[in-house]
Order: structure tokens, then C-alpha cells, then sequence
DNA sequence: ACGCGATGGTTATACGTATAAGCAGTTGAT
DNA sequence: ATCAACTGCTTATACGTATAACCATCGCGT
């Protein structure tokens, strides 16, 4: 019943030909010389048993791996995320890679490095926040040719791709000052995974408004309604307000309702994401769409360049998404 | 720049000791008679060369990884399915064992199973629907010691997580009924990824219905506002719905309070998730809401009996969540 | 008849680790 | 004093693969 899984070997002596044949046929390098015969009866062979290389032994022959390692934590799940991602797969695994989300939680640092450096990948792809100096000189040192950062900020030691929230903001702020809005609030949310972005959405606006001579009023929020509500006095005193993200929307708008403030007559709300919940609302949400379609291509790309490269250049940056704006009845 | 990465043999070296000790020391085996001296010197040396043991090599020599694979395609991303997944990891590395999600989208059936195959895992967690016979035959005989299936339904040949959708239909329809409700419809939406759930939900509900002696219409709807005004005339025939989940509930209330139809006057709405949104509604949206939190150590027990026990006993299943009603406003 | 370049393989080896088996040196019981 | 049992290591080997290096056979031009 459990029988050890089948070797190359055991392929070899099946179709009447040495080890060595069996992998010259398998991995089809060009340039090598077995007749066609001779291959037919091994890839026979191989079927017939159910042979399925052994991808630990082969590593430790050629020295690296073809696994890509991505940390699949603080991911912010949603769509866009887990497109980007299914993109990001099919375009390596195209290349012969093989994309692994890797879950480091518990870990920081240098043990996560060390962790993910026993799988011996070619490449990593890891949230900015965790990739210190040492832990990059770890992976280094175990063989990895190729570590790129994601973040909001570029990362100080690893090419980074940037995901742009400050453009994000402008693009909203612009909006809403072309709308007539003389005076602007932004909403910064207070939970963990999300303040830092919320901080960079602000930030690009501010530095759109304040071209513009339009003061913008920086509003910190949790996702609650007494925390909305308790922020009445600001809503009533501004003229235009980006929600952060198009839940935030929601929130906000649930409350101007229920307090009597006209959205957009008093007031004009933008989102963000474009939620298909979002053009259910009434007066249907104005918002901030991303497009991530690039990424995928755009990541592998500088991917590859750092694993011919080897030591890479200076630390630049990629910009993978597109910001544009859906207006609707909300502004 | 680009040394080789130290191997055991290095650190062999620098300690004065040979290969063999350093292998005793640092995998920990009880049972192993090395002094306390030598042990030091073996971890300093080890750290100070910076040594990651190679997964591969260590694979190939014990048989086993110690890799536990699961497929990432087709998981409902969402609060639920991240916290699950997260619980999960800590659980498995807990023990011993590295998560790793795997991406096997363009894959299907034997093929897939083979690239499966290839890590040589020590257990595989998939969804249900791509889980052959054959494709179970080639992780099995690969080494592969436990094979669950996550799903909708039990799958035919190994055991299963099923999520009982089909309860979470009756939790809803049972209270649509007891807030007297005669005539109820059930939302099923027509996406392909959300088609089978809303299937099972709506049998759920037909059954516990049906033992109440109410009729229930069965309401396939796509996500798009003109889909659920289209059923306009479906809506005012009945006196309560249990609407998917809250995406879908938040769909039909905005077509319901644009056509005049007062909820829950006219109509009792019941959605399913629990989404922060839900809340935010008006009236405020009735849901039920899943907790996954013991389905981790759940499907953890399971994979362990099933490593202990090899070749597995009959296909069984586990259900790893609780349904409770979160009643509001809108029934 | 001879060498010579293809052609189609085979033999041998190394990758890094875990572990069984062996072997000095010490201790303790008789 | 002798032998057995322990302690603390070392030596040797196997896991499955890729690939360099070697070798036999053949066709062919001179």
C-alpha cells in the first residue's frame, strides 16, 4: 500500500536505459542528443509509473529552487488584491517559477528570513514593513537573487513596488475642488492596517489642496458610527470630504443622513475602490477606482531583471496601479 | 559577494566537530548524548556563520517536508476566510509544520496534482471540486500521508470540511417564519464562484420551510440593481427573504426603498456574513453570522489523525463553524 | 585502411542532511 | 582486576537528481 513514490531510477530501469538518460529527457535542455525512440519509451515509462520528480533532490543538485516566496500576510484581501495576485502567479508559473504564499506571522525580522531562507527560493516578495537590513542579507546568503518590497513606501534596502495612496488622494481632492469646494476634510482611519495608508491619502491631498489655496481639515475615524457621529461639527463645516475608501463612504454617508446633511448639497463625498455596493447607494457614491492590471507583468519584470543582475542596483521603485476617478451623484 | 550559503559541514568546522554533531545538536532529538559544551559551541558557531539548514536536503534525506500545501485559488476572500486561514498557520506551525498556499489555478486534475506532488508535502488541503480520485492516487503515492477537502459538500473519496450552508438557510428562514412570515423567497445568485453556496443556502431553507408548511420561490439574481427591479413583482408577493448574503440584502433593500416597498412593514430581510456595512443600513440589515474560530484546530486534529493512521478510514466530515442570527431592524 | 566528427548513449560524482553503526575513554559493580 | 554499561563523539552511507566526462558505434571522405 505505501509503496516509496517512484524515482527516476526506477524510470530509467523500466524503459531499459540509465538514470542519466531518464533526466537528459525530462529536463529537455536544448542541445542535448537522445533519439526520439529512445525518449518516447522514457516518457512512457515515466507515465506509467506515476513518476513525479522530486523537487528537494533537485534543488539541492542545481542550487536554487524556482520557488518565488510571498508573504501572504497584512495582505488587505479584497479584490483588487487577489486579482493582482492570480496575475502574479500565472505570470511567473508562464516563466517557470512557482509562486508560494508563505505565512511568516508569527515571526519578525531575522527568524522570518531564516524561515522562509530553509526553502532556498529564487526569489521573495514581502511587505515593506518587514524586510530589515539583516533580514535581506540573510536571504541573501542563503542564495535568493531577487527580494522586492510592497508597500506604501519604498523600502530603504530592496527595490520596492510603490502602491501610490498619495495620488490616490489628489486625484480626489482635485475633484472635489473642481466641484466648488472651498473648503475640504479628509478621513484618516484609525485601525492598524489601515492608518498608515490613510496617512499617505491625506498626505497627497493636502498637497493638492494646498496648491490650490483650499484648506483640508484631517479627521481620524474609526469604523463606527458614534466615532462619525461624534465628528458632526467638522462634516457641517466643510464643503467636500474624502472618505478614505468607499466603506468609510458608507459610514459617513449613514450618519449626514440620519443627521439631516444633503450629500451632495451640503456636502460631497468621495470614495475609494469603486465597491460594487458603492453605486448602490443614494445619492450613488462618487469614486476612487484602481486599476492593478499592470502589476503582475510589471513585478516579474523587475523580477527577472535582479535575478540576471544578481546584486542589484540602487533601491528604485515600480508604480503598478492607475487611479481614476468614477464620478457619480455623491459630488 | 556571492558565496555559497553555509552548510552544516562549515559549521562543523569552525566548532571543531564533525558533520554528524552538528546535525545531533540542532535537531534537538531526545535521546541524543552530546555534552553541554559541545552544544554551544555548535549554536554560536551556527549563528555566527549565519546557518539555515537546507529544506531541501533535509527533505530528501527524512522523506517527509513537513509542508502542508493548500490550494489558494477559489477562496472567498473575505474577513471570514483570512481569519480562518490565519488560525490555521499558527496552528500547523505550532506543530511543526510550514502552511503554504499554492497556487494551481491553470492546473486541473492529474496535472495539478503532480505539480502538487513535486514538494513531496506531508499533507494537502484543497477545495473539494478538484480533488479527482486520480489526482488523490498521485499525491498518495508521492508520499502524501493526509488529503482534506474543503467544500460545500463532502467530497466522494477523502474526508472533508463541509460548510453547512444548507444550515445557515434554515437559521433564516426558521426566524423569518417565527416573526410570522407565510410566504418566503430565497436569493440565489447567478455568479459561477457564489452559485453552489446559494444552492445549498436555499435548500436549507426549502427544508426547514417546508416542515413549517411555507412555500418558498427560489430568486436567481445576478449583482446588478436592474437584475433584483426586474423581480420587482416576485418582491411584493412575499413577506420575507432571505437574501444570500449582506451584499445581496444591501442590493434588493436599495431597489426595494426605490420602489416604495417598506421593509420590514412589507417585506422581512434577512442577509448572511455579518458585514460591518450591515450595520450601517437603514433599517438596520438582520444577518447571520458565521464563526469560524474553532475550524482551525478542528481541521489541525483531523490532519494529525489522518498522518497517524496512513491510509485513511472511510471519508468523513467536519464542520468547522457555528451559525448564529444577528437580529436588527429588517426583520 | 584509417582517422574523425557525429550520434546516442553510459558511468561517475556532488549537492546537504540525518542517522545507523562503530569506537575510544570513563565509570561502576562485582 | 575485570567486564559491562554508559558517555560523547566520529565515520560511513543513503536519499534523488543533474550534469560533466567518457565511450562505443557508425558513416564518410581521403
Amino acid at each position: 500500500m505505501n509503496a516509496k513514490p517512484p524515482t527516476s531510477l526506477d524510470v530509467a530501469r523500466l524503459a531499459g536505459v540509465s538514470q542519466a538518460t531518464v533526466s537528459y529527457v525530462l529536463t529537455d535542455r536544448p542541445g542535448t542528443r537522445i533519439s526520439d525512440e529512445t525518449r518516447a519509451r522514457v516518457r512512457e515509462a515515466a507515465d506509467r509509473l506515476g513518476y513525479v520528480p522530486h523537487a528537494g533532490a533537485r534543488t539541492l543538485r542545481t542550487g536554487r529552487s524556482g520557488l518565488v516566496l510571498m508573504s501572504m500576510e497584512d495582505l488587505p484581501y479584497g479584490p483588487l488584491a487577489v486579482g493582482a495576485l492570480e496575475g502574479l502567479d500565472r505570470e511567473l508559473s508562464r516563466r517557470g517559477y512557482t509562486l508560494v504564499q508563505y505565512g511568516a506571522r508569527r515571526l519578525r525580522g531575522v527568524p522570518a528570513a531564516r524561515a522562509w531562507a530553509e526553502l532556498r527560493p529564487v526569489a521573495v516578495v514581502a511587505g515593506a514593513g518587514k524586510l530589515s537590513r539583516q533580514a535581506v542579507d540573510v536571504l541573501r546568503s542563503a542564495g535568493v537573487r531577487a527580494v522586492v518590497a510592497i508597500g506604501n513606501r519604498p523600502s530603504a534596502v530592496v527595490p520596492s513596488v510603490v502602491l501610490d495612496h498619495a495620488g490616490v488622494g489628489a486625484l480626489a481632492a482635485g475633484h472635489l475642488i473642481d466641484r466648488g469646494c472651498r473648503r475640504l476634510a479628509a478621513v484618516v482611519p484609525t485601525e492598524t492596517g489601515l492608518r498608515e495608508m490613510g496617512e499617505h491619502r491625506l498626505a497627497g491631498a493636502l498637497q493638492a489642496a494646498q496648491a490650490r489655496g483650499v484648506p483640508v481639515t484631517r479627521a481620524d475615524l474609526p469604523f463606527r458610527e458614534d466615532g462619525a457621529a461624534a465628528l458632526l461639527d467638522l462634516w457641517r463645516s466643510v464643503d467636500g470630504v474624502f472618505a478614505y475608501n468607499d466603506d468609510y463612504a458608507m459610514l459617513l454617508m449613514a450618519v449626514l443622513r440620519d443627521a439631516g446633511v444633503a450629500v451632495p448639497g451640503d456636502l460631497r463625498v468621495v470614495g475609494c475602490d469603486d465597491l460594487p455596493l458603492a453605486a448602490l447607494l443614494r445619492p450613488r457614491l462618487t469614486t476612487v477606482r484602481l486599476d492593478v492590471s499592470m502589476a503582475p507583468s510589471l513585478i516579474v519584470q523587475r523580477l527577472e531583471e535582479l535575478m540576471e543582475a544578481g546584486d542589484s542596483a540602487a533601491p528604485d521603485r515600480i508604480d503598478p496601479w492607475t487611479a481614476t476617478l468614477v464620478v457619480r451623484e455623491s459630488s
